[in-house]
RNA sequence: CGGGAUGUAGCGCAGCCCGGUAGCGCGCUUCGUUCGGGACGAAGAGGCCGCAAGUUCGAAUCUUGUCAUCCCGACCA
């Protein structure tokens, strides 16, 4: 390929509204275009960017057994009725009708699809166990997508699906997916991608994992203890907190004019927030009904968590005087009958603290949970925090990170075969539902990743195993003989040996030559000029500017060949 | 869905308040000089000023509506 024909224009500067790093390399190298919100074209260099990648995904499927197949990106919506998603799904999943009327879907996941091409071809448990996997676009109308690649609502997704005959065998297959991702990230140079537990939301089943990218321009929070490697999705994380013996006092009701905050009251009343008890107000989406959490006053209410206690999607309440509560005054005790009372376990072995009186202006002091309230039920619907407590080494060493979701296994268990009556004939000669997994990786996601944490102020800078090309010839003053019969003998000696070379013979000044070059991001660079030609030599440099050697043009495409293997090599896991 | 902003050449923007020939920089074309880190000169090409109504002799500019895009939040396997 010659850079003078490579469509996509390169720009100096990035367009005005791109807030990511990757973003604004990858609008300014010519590798892909806006076509409308959260829609890009790709052109060639991202295309085989995402074609590497695909492959290395491919490989690493197959070599966990998978078998590559291809569901149908338009589905009918009688398929999503059968597994209830159809409408417990919201806007996110695109509806529309075909010429008959009939509704139909756009693909965001495929476990139904899966499910239904699975269902009827694997009857006898001597199939099992079998993982199916495809890499196609899907279609997700997010309610918001951002930042490039990172956020789109079409991309294009690895998704695989395993299907079991026990929960043994699951983890088992599991295990060996966690591994196979771990593979795929190191290979494709983001070894910096870590697995988190997550909350397995809408997808049903209990373990699951997300690969983070940790940066901190990440959408998600990831909770990390660095003593015991304990890491999980904030949204799954525990929170354990500790709390002082504070001497025992008698509950006592204190005037507290205009004092509704955390802070306010407690500056007043000269207490730390960590002695308070902080009253969060929710309602239920379907009834409006209201839900009240009562947690330590320095903590945030982890929403995840508590839709997922009370089985219900929730939003932040709009307090009326019908619901006879005073808010800035809300606390455990006096309230009115009726109202869901959810107390996070951050007060539980709180044994003196000041909380709302339920009365227009008073606070109590020296609240006792069991003493003045008697036996509730505590539950964990507290956000973790920074300096929190690890629930796995119980050190007080929590920190808080930001990620980028590249990618995520599922154990799924027997939601979708149940609800589309898929069955086996086990050996005892009884009919079962099979239990499944899945896993997806975004590519797109993770071309942008890639590129968010290697890269610098000139450019992307591509692991070999990814990059568009392995080699960029750069020939400064193409107008000279010499230059010329060089170059061009290199590009036809390279590409005839099977490197992936890229070829600048433009007719222009070094500078532009070279900030090509870099935003294109190929990892090893030939420059080929009158300058190294007078030594019979030609320069040849890595981009993250490992090194820098002159060759005789003689042997150049032995060493070329030689270092793109130690490359490779280097990012190649060795089990 | 709430809040904010912006739509003028491929990209970045000015012009709008105060209505009257559509402009600047980069990029693109041609010629010449220069050329190992975004060179210089000369001459060119390129625009239903997002769309639609309205006001007006006349609208990029004023009014109304509408669509699109971006940012923050809500939401999100």
């Amino acid at each position: 390929m010659k850079v003078a024909t490579l469509l996509g224009e390169r720009f100096k500067k990035a367009p005005a509204d791109c807030v990511f790093d990757s973003q604004a390399l990858m609008v300014r190298g010519g590798y892909i275009k806006s076509v409308g919100t959260g829609l890009f074209s790709f052109f060639m260099p991202a295309k085989r960017i995402a074609k590497k990648i695909e492959n290395i995904i491919r490989e690493e499927m197959d070599r966990i057994d998978g078998q590559e197949v291809m569901f149908p990106v338009v589905m009918p919506g009688s398929l999503w009725q059968e597994s209830g998603r159809y409408n417990s799904i919201g806007s996110e999943l695109l509806r529309f009708k075909d010429r008959n009327g009939i509704d139909m879907v756009l693909g965001m996941t495929h476990e139904e699809a899966a499910v239904q091409l699975a269902r009827d071809a694997a009857k006898s448990y001597t199939q099992y166990p079998f993982m199916i996997y495809q890499i196609q676009t899907k279609f997700r109308d997010e309610p918001r997508s951002r930042g490039g690649l990172i956020r789109t609502r079409e991309f294009t997704m690895k998704d695989a699906y395993s299907f079991h005959t026990s929960q043994e065998d699951l983890e088992q297959y599991y295990a060996k997916a966690y591994h196979a991702y771990d593979r795929i990230f190191a290979r494709a140079g983001v070894p910096q991608v870590v697995a988190v537990k997550s909350d397995s939301g809408m997808m049903g089943g209990r373990i699951s994992h997300e690969f983070m990218l940790l940066t901190d321009i990440g959408e998600d929070t990831i909770v990390i203890c660095p003593e015991c490697g304990y890491r999980s999705n904030s949204e799954a994380a525990d929170c354990i907190v500790h709390n002082e013996e504070y001497p025992i006092e008698p509950l006592e009701e204190v005037y507290t004019p205009d004092q509704k905050t955390i802070e306010d009251v407690c500056n007043y009343l000269h207490k730390s927030p960590l002695q308070s008890c902080k009253a969060v107000l929710y309602q239920r989406n379907m009834d409006d009904s209201l839900v009240i959490v009562f947690l330590r006053g320095d903590l945030e209410v982890n929403e995840t968590k508590l839709r997922n206690l009370l089985c219900a999607e929730v939003h932040a309440a709009t307090v009326t005087p019908e619901m006879g509560i005073c808010p800035g005054f809300i606390g455990p005790k006096g309230l009115p009958e009726g109202i869901t009372v959810v107390y996070d376990e951050s007060l539980k072995t709180l044994n003196s603290f000041v909380a709302g009186a339920n009365k227009e202006n008073y606070h109590y002091k020296g609240m006792n949970m069991a003493r003045d309230l008697g036996e509730v039920k505590y539950d964990s619907v507290a956000k973790a925090t920074a300096g929190g407590i690890c629930p796995v080494c119980g050190k007080h060493s929590i920190t808080i990170s930001r990620g980028i979701e590249v990618g995520n296994i599922f154990q799924l268990g027997t939601k979708y075969t149940e609800s589309m009556n898929m069955q086996y004939l086990d050996s005892d000669n009884t009919l079962k539902y099979p239990i499944m997994g899945c896993y997806g990786i975004g590519v797109g996601r993770l071309i942008a990743s890639v590129c968010e944490v290697s890269h610098d102020d000139y450019g992307p800078i591509w692991p070999i195993t990814i990059a568009p090309w392995q080699v960029q010839i750069c020939a400064l003053r193409i107008a000279d003989e010499n230059v010329r019969r060089v170059a061009d003998k290199l590009y036809e000696d390279l590409k005839k040996a099977g490197v992936e070379v890229i070829y600048d013979d433009r007719n222009i000044s070094a500078g532009v030559m070279f900030s090509d070059a870099d935003l294109l991001g190929v990892p090893l660079r030939i420059v080929v000029s009158p300058k190294t030609l007078e030594r019979n030599a030609i320069e040849f440099a890595a981009r993250d500017k490992s090194f820098k050697a002159d060759l005789s043009p003689d042997n150049v495409v032995g060493e070329v060949k030689a270092k793109i293997a130690e490359m490779i090599a280097a990012l190649t896991p060795e089990d």
